[in-house]
DNA sequence: CGCCTAATTGAACCAATTCAAACGCTGTGG
DNA sequence: CCACAGCGTTTGAATTGGTTCAATTAGGCG
């Protein structure tokens, strides 16, 4: 996945969604394919599935999938590119609250309220899975594994918070917050040691709370001790173990 | 888990659950009251609700409900008392993820992971309603409006992480803690005004990300600008909107 | 080419931490 | 009954990691 063109101002989208007709592929990295796979493929219940789905996109770096207060009427599968959520206070100061890569699911933190609580910003181009909200709760009724990875999904967004939890140094954060982008690309079958950041250093230091120019000073570190490689937004993870070695306190395990 | 006398030291709780007998009032505070008023009081479905529902308690101060790793296989709702979650890494510093009060529910971040990612940890003496995951999810695809407040409750808890979001000062911090628990409790008919801290300095400086001395400073210097009044752990907010004029950037609105 | 924004790097500063000491409360044991 | 130990809390003084301010460099695009 992830477009052909990562940089911005492409006139226009380079590969629009063409794998249509090959839904089973396609799905292969979506965030709900166990649910289709559990569904049972053949069943007519993958129809009412494939049904309640809409592509949407491409929307481009800069350009919102939806804002804040929005009323919440679906959740959005990041088929391809990368998102930021964010919430901005009356004050204007922007608070980032996560990334989204290629399976990931936004949306889910608007349930409850009914209106969305942040705004999603594509921060290259991107495209979506849009899934009804209300069609995907009445599938969810007639069909356990699709609750059940409903509730999934919503359970594991709960443990994500721990790259923020704590008192700890800009080494440590900064390193988790690269072996946690390595691990979620891995698992989407991407590279785990060299990819594309693509989220400026300023929306990562106000992600992890620190000035942007304590990131690139901790990346640049990073750097001279043969860590990583980086050059720009391009990155290369050199030593895994050092960096995981670093971030432990903050990552799984 | 769960013992009726949890290895304690008092010969007996002082206040046994006693209001057993009366399903509907004591229901009235609890989590999952809308859930039950949607499904109708009066309909089997109800039955089916409380069927699955175990009165556990008490737990004494310091006494864990449930441990990291322990086996998903029930949500709480606590009825009375506080409860602390925590996790701890393998250097053995505590991280408190989030303090529950009366009306609240525990446990829902480990369905995912299928164990518990974090410990609970009363902070006082607590009861709680235990609520059989398996046999809530089965109950939720007969019923939609379970369904719909498993959905809801686990999107409102991804709002949550916000008091920790951001960088701000220690006196931000500090007051939105403290408007945060106070309208938790005003939420669920105590008073929001008036209550008792039942975490301890270094708690509250942990859940905040600060130094218990730091928490120990900015609580006597709101008592000195009479934004608060406060005596050991007996809370009397004198000062709402300064509170909140403090901590805006923190708190929803 | 020249403008604009992002990123890097250096130096001064500051809020919160760490270190340290004293106080108060509670439970224990002589 | 009182002395003592242990813990939580408060308060003061010194330290520091990260921020802020500032200047420079690099990169993308009209």
């Amino acid at each position: 996945m992830q477009s052909k063109h990562p940089a911005g101002r492409l006139p226009d989208p380079p590969n629009p969604i063409a794998d249509d007709g090959d839904e089973a592929h396609f799905c292969g990295t979506c965030a709900f394919s166990s649910a289709c796979v559990a569904a049972g493929y053949h069943k007519p219940d993958l129809a009412a599935l494939q049904c309640l789905v809409e592509h949407v996109g491409p929307f481009r770096a800069g350009e919102h999938i939806f804002r804040t207060g929005d009323p919440f009427r679906a959740i959005f599968a990041v088929r391809g590119g990368t998102v930021k959520t964010r919430m901005v206070d009356k004050e204007g100061r922007e608070q980032v609250l996560g990334f989204y890569l290629p399976g990931e699911v936004i949306g889910l933190n608007a349930i409850y309220p009914e209106h969305f609580p942040c705004d999603a910003v594509a921060l290259d181009t991107t495209f979506f899975c849009r899934f009804s909200f209300p069609a995907m709760s009445a599938l969810a009724s007639r069909i356990p594994a699709v609750q059940q990875h409903l509730f999934r999904m919503l359970s594991k967004e709960l443990g994500t918070a721990s790259l923020l939890a704590g008192d700890h140094s800009a080494d440590e954060r900064v390193a988790a917050f690269l072996m946690d982008l390595a691990s979620r690309y891995a698992a989407r079958g991407f590279s785990g040691t060299r990819f594309h950041l693509s989220m400026s250093r300023g929306d990562i230091a106000n992600y992890l709370r620190l000035a942007a120019e304590t990131v690139s000073r901790v990346l640049s570190r990073f750097r001279i001790q043969k860590l990583i490689q980086i050059e720009g937004r391009e990155l290369q993870v050199l030593d895994p173990k050092g960096l995981r070695a670093i971030g432990q306190s903050l990552l799984p395990e």
